[in-house]
RNA sequence: GCCGCCGUGGUGGAAUUGGUAGACACGUUGGACUUAAAAUCCAAUGAGGCUUAAAACCUCGUGCCGGUUCGAGUCCGGCCGGCGGUACCA
């Protein structure tokens, strides 16, 4: 019986699924494990054989806890709203859940095909109103909370109303925009349009005038971790600065707790670093700067508030510069400055933010005619616009000390505004000095003070003038929340004298309408704007956006602990149980986006207490990602002739891709080449000496446009499913970038036939021994048992592999097809290639799935070696081996080795000056 | 520019965490089997030197230069190159 991969695994996925081999329920006898991946985005492409290399090792390892007596949760669903489905849509007037539709159950037999053993009947999809009633729900707590930075967490709203009643907003430290002070009676006094306006402020979930990354082409606007250099992530569209009225989250508010955080989470340092740098605290001080207007001067001028990280260097602040956004620009730009900076307002309105970014380099600003007062040294300082300044960090204002800020100082040397040095140690002729290091000088009361102290000391100051406190400042936007587009949640949210109320959770979900055309309507309203009756019972119009895709994917994991829950989000009961995520894998590109905002609703759900851990993920692991490697053809210039690879050198070609499913271990199959395209089916090769025709290659992106797209359908048909698992796992350390490369696969494949001739000894018959094991077989079995446990653990799947092999190559020498040995490894091998593993137990007679059986126990009595063959160097140099009893102690060696005759012969009767004996490991002489 | 990660044979990659560099596999070369091919199996395979040949032996070798150490792919300092993140963030 020769190894039938195709029967054999069909077989089993048969099994899996009938006998419900991997379905789960809480199981308070059992510890939990929960492994998650992150789930797709169903796109129409398929998978390609890069997308599962994640999927694979969280299912080795799913697999693997099983076997060590774990409850294992592995569950599996869809990101399924999103762009591309919608776009499809406008383009083919096909409904976007039809698309979506087609496009999971494709991925689904894709996964199939590959053995995972996902517990299928806990799948979510976000386009599932039973699903996003739930993230509808969450939305309706955040907009019934506020922060309350003293407590630190999340509080009811109603409390708030409560506080406001009793002693108005003066106690109240609130994560909150702007909001003026008022007194109980004040808000008392109130209508409700101004009380909801007010509360608008305070809200988690808020709607407000903010300034958001338009995108024309995909008539939405973007969150900032969905636009790069100006573009959008999605399509490369360009992306213009527009203010707008738009939902956001309050993320700022939990700055704080994402950065901290990340000290209690497995993570790796890099993806911890990307978070902290998106996040962006920054420690340093609010000061505030009165305005002195132009002749009358009163005591109640507008003052401009700029946020710094530099306190320290206030005595060495020349001028001024706000952005040319800032609300007190119109109001300060004295009657003969009016033009001027009109003109330059426009000219700064015109930039795209690409231009922006680009043009880095050049210095532009306007002088607005009004001065700022120094709150110490009383100068004036005169009051600029640039674009360097940016309006959404910080006050959108700042102090320029250009002596100590390299942009300051560009711009100080461009108008001709004055430098003055007040940190002492670099030379400010030449440019700016940044560092911390150096005392302070022409700074009043700062002089002779060390930067770190002068800087508390400012602020110190300030405090007691009332002109400034300290602030720490983030980097962090609150994220835009709303998308004019159709394909996703529509919010629970209705408009009552243009303010945003929520409909009761009784109400949820809100589905979906349908409408007649993907597009904006004619006003230019979101797609929703043509839905019929888009409005409440009592005929308040509903929100037209819809939600962005990490509203979906924000709170997954958690129902997958409970999925078909129509009351709760989760049950208490699932949520204890399951707690948070052990493991979760997936790409690095989520960083800034998922990973952010799933850590920050999850925070929110715990403040709450919804669910009991503040973290999602408490490991986390980025698998690499698996580039294409791209063949090629050389075309002689203007010919119908294509030369080899290693004699194309000596002609003047044009490298055209070819597809790599016609090219074998870079060999391009002729015949297949001929037919796969018309234009080359009369081509003319010249060949190697060996009559072959190699291809060139390169790494590039996996696309089908560089006809480099392999997928594991194609390779489960030529190899089985088994194969592919472990050849993507042999192919290089889990979390490293390689390109996809078929060649190396054969090997793969061999070793699983290899194996199966263990069991099918002569003529291809079963054949298991029940001889006891001899001392050598225990060995080698033992030693990759341990072997195994320990690459597991430590996520090293492509050293497992080899250890399998290493250990069937052994086992093949000696001949062994004992059962005692034989079911210890099929044991070992049935996470990384389950179909086989069940076939060969089920021949070792075992009775159901091998994937119920316990993980065999290392026993180091079977591998210990009788003696230990020592690397002998003089030294530092190997010069011989020398075999030594294991129970030997260094000064047994130390005397032994003084005796060996090659020792002697290197040593030349020079005079030993130490040995250096490491037990178990080597020996070096010194002379 | 700043931050993080990484540089090992023709190729993918190993290396007990400071202890025999190149495991395992691909590829290549030679051989066996076969009418032949495929498949399979066996052997060799870092570079160079010595030798009729083999065994044996020697030198060099983990991006480059230097350091610590009995001993460095691994630790430290400085450079060079690649990948990823971020970018007027005050």
């Amino acid at each position: 019986m020769e190894y039938k991969f195709t029967e054999i695994e069909e077989k089993w996925q048969k099994y899996w699924e009938k006998a419900r081999t991997f379905r789960v329920e809480t199981d308070p006898e059992k510890p939990k494990y929960y492994v998650l991946d992150m789930f797709p985005y169903p796109s129409g492409a398929g998978l390609h054989v890069g997308h599962p290399l994640g999927y694979i090792a969280s299912d080795i390892y799913s697999r693997y806890k099983r076997h060590k007596g774990y409850n294992v949760l592995h569950p599996m669903g869809y990101d399924a709203f999103g762009l591309p489905a919608e776009q499809y849509a406008i383009q083919t007037g096909q409904h976007p859940a039809i698309t979506t539709e087609n496009n999971i159950r494709r991925y689904r037999e894709q996964m199939d095909k590959i053995g995972f053993c996902y517990d299928w009947s806990r799948e979510v999809r976000t386009c599932d109103p039973d699903y996003y009633k739930w993230t509808q729900w969450v939305f309706i707590k955040l907009f019934k909370h506020w922060f309350n930075k003293s407590t630190g967490k999340a509080e009811p709203i109603a409390l708030l109303i409560e506080e406001f009643e009793a002693y108005g907003n003066e106690r109240v430290n609130a994560a909150c925009d702007k909001c003026r002070k008022f007194n109980a009676l004040e808000w008392k006094a109130m209508d409700e349009k101004e009380q909801q306006s007010i509360l608008l402020n305070y809200r988690l979930a808020y709607y407000a005038d903010t300034m958001v990354n338009w995108c024309p082409a995909l008539g939405t606007v973007l969150a900032n971790d969905e636009v790069k250099d100006g573009y959008s992530l999605r399509g490369g569209h360009p992306v213009e600065q527009k203010k707008m009225k738009q939902w956001l989250l309050r993320v700022t508010a939990y700055a704080d707790r994402l950065v901290n955080g990340l000290d209690g989470v497995d993570w790796s340092d890099s993806l911890k670093e990307i978070q902290k740098n998106w996040i962006g605290r920054s420690e340093g001080a609010v000061i505030k700067f009165k305005i002195i207007p132009a002749g009358n001067e009163t005591n109640d001028n507008p003052a401009i508030e700029v946020f710094t990280t530099r306190p320290d260097t206030i005595f060495g602040s020349t001028y001024m510069v706000l952005a040319p956004e800032h609300e007190l620009v119109p109001q300060i730009t004295t009657p003969e400055y009016q033009r001027r900076v009109e003109e330059y307002l426009e000219q700064a309105k015109k930039k795209t933010e690409r231009e922006r970014i680009s043009d880095v380099k050049t210095v532009s600003g306007q002088f607005t005619g009004a001065y700022a007062k120094h709150p110490f040294s009383g100068d004036n300082l005169p009051v600029w616009i640039s674009d360097y300044v940016l309006a959404g960090y910080g006050t959108g204002a700042i102090m320029a000390v250009p002596a100590h800020d390299s942009r300051d100082y560009s711009f100080a040397k461009h108008f001709n505004l004055p430098v003055i040095e007040v940190v002492s140690g670099g030379d400010i002729s030449t440019g700016s000095y940044d560092a911390k290091e150096g005392l302070l000088i022409n700074s009043d009361f700062l002089n002779g003070m060390d930067v770190e102290s002068a800087i508390k000391k400012t602020i110190l100051e300030l405090e007691k003038k009332g002109q400034g406190y300290k602030k720490v400042n983030y980097r962090l936007r609150d994220a835009i929340f709303s998308r004019q587009r159709y394909w996703g949640e529509p919010f629970p949210v209705y408009y009552k004298n243009e303010i945003p109320y929520v409909l009761d959770e009784e109400e949820l979900p809100l589905v979906l309408p349908e409408v007649d055309s993907y597009l904006p309507t004619e006003k230019g309203e979101p797609p929703l704007g043509r839905a019929k009756n888009w409005k409440t019972s009592e005929g308040y119009p509903l929100e037209l956006s819809t939600m962005p895709g990490f509203a979906g994917s924000s709170a997954y994991y958690i129902r997958y602990m409970d999925p078909k829950n129509n009351n709760e989000l989760v049950s208490k009961e699932s949520n204890r149980y399951w707690e948070n995520v052990d493991l979760y894998i997936g790409g690095t590109e989520h960083a800034t986006g998922h990973l952010i905002y799933s850590r920050f609703w999850n925070k929110f759900l715990f403040d709450i207490g919804v669910v009991c851990k503040d973290e999602p993920f408490k490991k986390l692991i980025n698998q690499g990602m698996i580039q294409g490697r791209s063949n090629f053809v050389y075309r002689i210039k203007n010919t119908g002739k294509f030369v080899s690879y290693g004699l194309k050198d000596n002609y003047d070609v044009t490298p055209i891709h070819v597809d790599v499913n016609i090219v074998n271990n870079d060999i391009l199959d002729i015949d297949l080449f001929r037919k796969w395209n018309t234009e080359y089916s009369d081509a003319e090769f010249i060949l190697e000496d060996d009559g072959t025709y190699r291809c060139g290659f390169a790494v590039e992106k996996m696309s089908k446009s560089l006809y480099n797209v392999v997928t594991p359908d194609d390779i489960i048909e030529q190899y089985g499913a088994d194969t592919l698992r472990l050849y993507e796992m042999f192919l290089g350390p889990l979390e490293q970038s390689k390109p996809w490369d078929t060649n190396g696969i054969d090997g793969v494949h061999k070793f699983l036939r290899k194996l199966w001739k263990l069991f099918h000894h002569e003529q291809n018959e079963p054949q298991i021994s029940d001889e006891k094991p001899s001392p050598e077989e225990l060995r080698v079995i033992h030693k990759t048992i341990r072997k195994i446990e320990e690459d597991i653990e430590k996520f090293s799947f492509n050293t497992s592999v080899s250890a399998f092999m290493i250990c069937v190559n052994e086992l093949t020498s000696l001949g062994c097809n004992k059962r005692e040995v034989l079911a210890d490894l099929v044991i070992l091998l049935s996470p990384f290639a389950p179909h086989i593993a069940e076939e060969l137990w089920q021949i070792l007679g075992g009775e159901s799935s091998v994937s119920n059986v316990r993980f065999p126990e290392y026993n180091a009595r079977f591998t210990v070696e009788e003696s230990i063959q020592y690397p002998v160097s003089i030294n530092g140099k190997t010069r011989m081996k020398i075999d030594f009893p294991a129970d030997f102690d260094k000064e047994q060696i130390e005397k032994e080795i003084m005796k060996n005759e090659t020792v002697l012969k290197y040593l030349k009767e020079k005079p030993v000056k130490k040995i250096i004996v490491v037990k178990s490991r080597i020996i070096n002489i010194v002379t």
